[in-house]
DNA sequence: AGCCGCTTGTGAAGGCACGCACAAAGTTGC
DNA sequence: GCAACTTTGTGCGTGCCTTCACAAGCGGCT
């Protein structure tokens, strides 16, 4: 999921044609597969191929490919290699980014430990933390510095990428200071929403959040299954189990909402 | 596409009408702010509130929880007790969803540790892995079963929803382990694409997309740091550093595209 | 009671993304 | 060298999502 949010707006004006978010996301997905049929020994590979492997429509994958330039060749498809090359071009991959890691606990620590980012050209390049147990120990070989080197060891590595893997509440301040030490891009795990300038870049992934999403379509599921066929049903589960009791409402008496329900005309 | 309302008014809540994609992702995000809300001991909330919190228009807000039916007061905001409990039913919260954790390696582990998940209604219920170093021990006192018992222990514990963390190549396998024992909703974090039958439904996580995307921003960002001005040029960044040599020209000599930059304008 | 100010709910418009379908371009076979 | 076939690149229609803007509704004040 991916929610786009604050700060990708404002700059509008000075980019006027970029390559469209869901498709850079895409690429990436494209790019991990070539690399898969590389190892294969795939020396091409046609659109519809590769758009079956990766689960999407194959104009939409000619589409995406457009956007970074004509690279492939009609009647045959594209040549794997020069695919690869063009798609780490065009996706930054050709510039080695130093990532760091702040917050090693549960999650951090697997992340620090994680070999997808590594062997991608993501190198975690420092780790932090505050807890007193966890700053001095070593980590794939990282040392963990406390959070207050953050400005300091980031400009130093040249760190172009920050993942915040702290607690919630931590995570605001830690964000402040990876911002003032330069860092452009931020991957964040911690479940609040951050502030930032408009210039920084920040992408959530929320654990919890993408297990509600699947929650829904449970429940959503269930309905349809024990409704017969009530096509239009599969909006919002009024499940019988909940009578929607006014939670408390003793909080303000007011009305439920007198309108019946929602003013839907 | 008018909400045709089909005639079920009088009771109190059935909204039929379904739920965009994009608005349930934001629903959770907007229920976990809640909940930090009614600790701090608000009553209630306006949606300008609310969004200004969530990092996201108060239109779209207020249009997000018109899905789940009218509950805000005019004049006045939304209770916010009476509005996580809509939310909660509207996201299926209602019902228990027991999860089930597949591979308890390096992220595995950190996922079953996890408490953002217990914590919010989906209690991690089984854990399963195949190296025999792993099968027997427990894990904040879940004991991790082999694969092949998925099947059984989904069905007896009511397994609602499957997570994925192992490698790449086991996960399909997995998938139709689950799919098999009649998981219908998967989250899965293995960089794979899943085939699954129609009705099962599959979300992915995927870190190293989510830094590559990072990646492509941090390019463009320094792209525009460097290239003075030049409105036009921020889609590709055909970097200086990369002369675009021909991976292999020898695969074929065709023209590295003579319109430049894929046809845009 | 009646007016005023605040906030919701939503119609309507604009933008973006998806997918179809086809022309262009390249390859293979004869 | 030509015809048939394959596959790319993309113009265009369609539908979803976002955003604006405003009428309707509700509480508070006089």
């Amino acid at each position: 999921m991916t929610l786009p949010q604050a700060g990708s707006e404002g700059v509008a004006a000075r980019v006027p044609r970029s390559i469209p978010e869901a498709s850079v996301a895409r690429l990436a997905v494209y790019l991990r597969m070539l690399g898969e049929l590389a190892e294969q020994g795939a020396d091409t590979v046609s659109s519809e191929e590769l758009a079956a492997a990766t689960g999407v429509n194959s104009a939409k994958l000619r589409k995406d490919l457009s956007y970074i330039g004509s690279y492939g060749i009609r009647g045959v498809g594209y040549s794997v290699s020069a695919l690869v090359h063009q798609l780490e071009r065009a996706l930054g991959l050709n510039h080695r980014q130093a990532v760091a890691l702040i917050g090693v606990g549960n999650l951090g620590h697997a992340l620090a430990g994680y070999g997808g980012f590594g062997g991608r050209g993501f190198p975690v390049t420092a780790l932090f933390d505050v807890d007193p147990d966890l700053v001095g120990i070593h980590i794939n070989g990282i040392l963990v510095e406390h959070v207050r080197a953050i400005g300091d060891t980031c400009r130093e590595r040249g760190i172009t990428i920050g993942m915040i893997a702290t607690p919630g509440p931590a995570a605001q301040g830690i964000c402040d200071m990876l911002v003032e030490a330069g860092v452009r891009c931020i991957l964040n795990f911690a479940p609040v929403v951050l502030q930032v300038p408009d210039e920084v870049e920040v992408r959530k992934v929320d654990l919890a959040v993408e297990l509600q999403i699947l929650a829904f379509h449970v429940a959503r599921k269930r309905l349809v299954a024990e409704s017969p066929e009530t096509e239009a049903s599969l909006a919002v589960p009024a499940t019988d189990v909940d009578v929607v009791p006014p939670p408390d409402a003793q909080t303000n008496g007011h009305p439920v909402n007198s309108t019946l329900n929602g003013g839907m005309r």
